[in-house]
This record gives C-alpha cells, sequence and structure tokens, in this order.
DNA sequence: ATTCTCACCTGCGGGC
DNA sequence: TGCCCGCAGGTGAGAA
C-alpha cells in the first residue's frame, strides 16, 4: 500500500492531534518484521514531540527516543478517540491522553521500532543508506543525475532501491517514468541529459500530485482519520495493461522485472 | 562494492 | 462450491 504519498497523507492525519500526547500505554499483536526492542510498559509517560517522516519510514518523537514506524505492503495507521478492541491484524496500539494510534496490517511486512536516541544502531540499520527526500529542496537535478550516471543497473529498480531518491514505490515509479517517457527496462546510466531532467520533475509532480489527491487507495489504504486516496483515478499506466494509453491509444504493456510488475506505454516511453 | 534474488505473511480473484 | 495458483503498495539479508 503505502509509497510516499500514503505515508505523508497519513502523516498529516494525525500529526497535529498526537503532538503534545502523553503516553499511558502500548499493546502488542502479533510479532511484525522486527521486534519492539523495548517493554510496552517503558514508553508510559513520554511525551509524543512531533511526527517525521523519512522515505517511508515515520518517526514518532518523544521527549526521550523515538518509534520507527513502518507500513510494509499493507499497513495502515489509525488515530482516534476511540478504537474498537483489537482485530487479528492489528498489531500494535500506542494509548495516549489524546486518542489511540492503531497499526493495521494484515500481511505484517510493517515494523514498529523503538530507539533510544538519534544515534541508535537500529536506526543507522534502517535508515542509514537512504538516498534523497525527493520533495526536499536537496533533491537536486545534479546530484540526481550524477546518481543515475553512476548506476549500472535498469531504471525502475534504481528508483525502487531507494539509494538515490526515497518514497518511489511501484505505483509511482511506472507513473514518473510514463510522464518522464522512459521504458522501465532502459540502463539508469545511458538516460540522456534531456530525459533526466524530465524524470527529476516527473518524480517531484507525481509524487506532490498524489499527496494532494489524498495518496492511491487500491484495496484498503486509509489515512489515520480514515479517509481514502483517490491518485489511482488519474494513473496512467499502473494497473492498466491492455487498456489503451492516454495519450496515443497504444495498449499499455505489463511487464515482470524480478518479482514486480511495471506498466508502460510501448509507443511513449522509449528504451 | 554493487547488483540481484529471496524471504517474510495474508488475502483475494481467476481458472478449473 | 472448493482448491490451487498467481498476484499484491516494501525492503533487509545474503548470495553472486
Amino acid at each position: 500500500m503505502p509509497e510516499l504519498p500514503e505515508v505523508e497523507v497519513t502523516r498529516r492525519s494525525f500529526s497535529a492531534r498526537i503532538a503534545g500526547a502523553t503516553v499511558l500505554g502500548a499493546s502488542l499483536g502479533k510479532p511484525l518484521r522486527w521486534p519492539l526492542g523495548c517493554q510496552p510498559a517503558s514508553l508510559e509517560g513520554r511525551l509524543v514531540t512531533d511526527v517525521e517522516r523519512r522515505g517511508k519510514y515515520l518517526l514518532l518523537h518523544f521527549d526521550r527516543g523515538l518509534l520507527l514506524l513502518h507500513l510494509g505492503m499493507s499497513g495502515s495507521l489509525s488515530f482516534a478517540l476511540e478504537l474498537p478492541a483489537m482485530g487479528p491484524h492489528d498489531h500494535f496500539d500506542l494509548h495516549t491522553d489524546r486518542g489511540h494510534l492503531r497499526l493495521h496490517d494484515p500481511r505484517r511486512f510493517g515494523a514498529v521500532v523503538w530507539a533510544p536516541d538519534n544515534d541508535a544502531p537500529v536506526l543507522h540499520k534502517l535508515l542509514g543508506h537512504l538516498g534523497m527526500e525527493p520533495l526536499s529542496q536537496e533533491f537536486s537535478l545534479v546530484r540526481f543525475a550524477a546518481g543515475l550516471k553512476a548506476s549500472r543497473s535498469i531504471i525502475k529498480q534504481v528508483l525502487l532501491s531507494g539509494r538515490l531518491v526515497v518514497g518511489v514505490g511501484n505505483i509511482y515509479a511506472s507513473e514518473a517514468l510514463f510522464r518522464a517517457g522512459i521504458r522501465p527496462t532502459t540502463l539508469a546510466g545511458r538516460i540522456g541529459p534531456v530525459r533526466v531532467a524530465r524524470l527529476h520533475a516527473a518524480i517531484v509532480a507525481v509524487l506532490e500530485q498524489a499527496v494532494s489527491l489524498g495518496g492511491s487507495t487500491l484495496r484498503d489504504f486509509q489515512s489515520a482519520d480514515g479517509s481514502a486516496g483517490h491518485f489511482q483515478l488519474s494513473a496512467n499506466v499502473y494497473g492498466r495493461a491492455g487498456a489503451p494509453c492516454h495519450t496515443c491509444s497504444a495498449p499499455i504493456k505489463m511487464l515482470r522485472q524480478g518479482q514486480r510488475s511495471s506498466f508502460y506505454c510501448p509507443v511513449c516511453q522509449r528504451p
């Protein structure tokens, strides 16, 4: 479910409401990708200061320490004054005096991990290799172009890896490549400067549009206040195999790269 | 070093 | 109706 837009929309939907809250306790469901790394009771009394996003991770900062949250493939957060009893797919509840934050994640690829301070080894392990934030000033065309030039991988993999730029997942990689007119199988280092510039702009544009539309709701994504996203309605290629291209009417093609599918227009996107 | 493949887990839709 | 298969928004670990 969650790429950068969905994670950012989730963050915005509860960060202001949870900031300033005092933790009353925490409840655990089934195991997630990694152990929490602390006793749930040790969170009691901590003060939530703010919620930050880094790539597809959310950082729930306390007056001392932070929780690293990841939504995996099927995760979503809820934040409400009252929540029903934990169901079979609810795996983490953080109870505060301003409401209850819950991670719902059927596939359990998500994670909630405690970091006692900003130098905790777990932060280096999970965040240390992450690339540029595409919606920040640091995402410069010069650095992006240099990163692509130095790569010997195909462009789709470079975008998904998060080593150069973070937050771009399977939906938005396909969409950005369509807008830039680049086929997903193109070698990153072989893309000329004009199309590199187009791709750089397309990544920013598609992510910003998706955030403004509340993200993509393919199956059951919703933000922490329960609202769904609508970007999927304006997708040009993702999930549209066989359907006519919005630009040239040629049938959209799907191909498998590794374990992931890519969608592209064989006419509008050149190798 | 960099790149590639796999594994993790559950649910759903399609074909038989 | 029921079963089996393939597929799904991510990413660290280990192999090559």
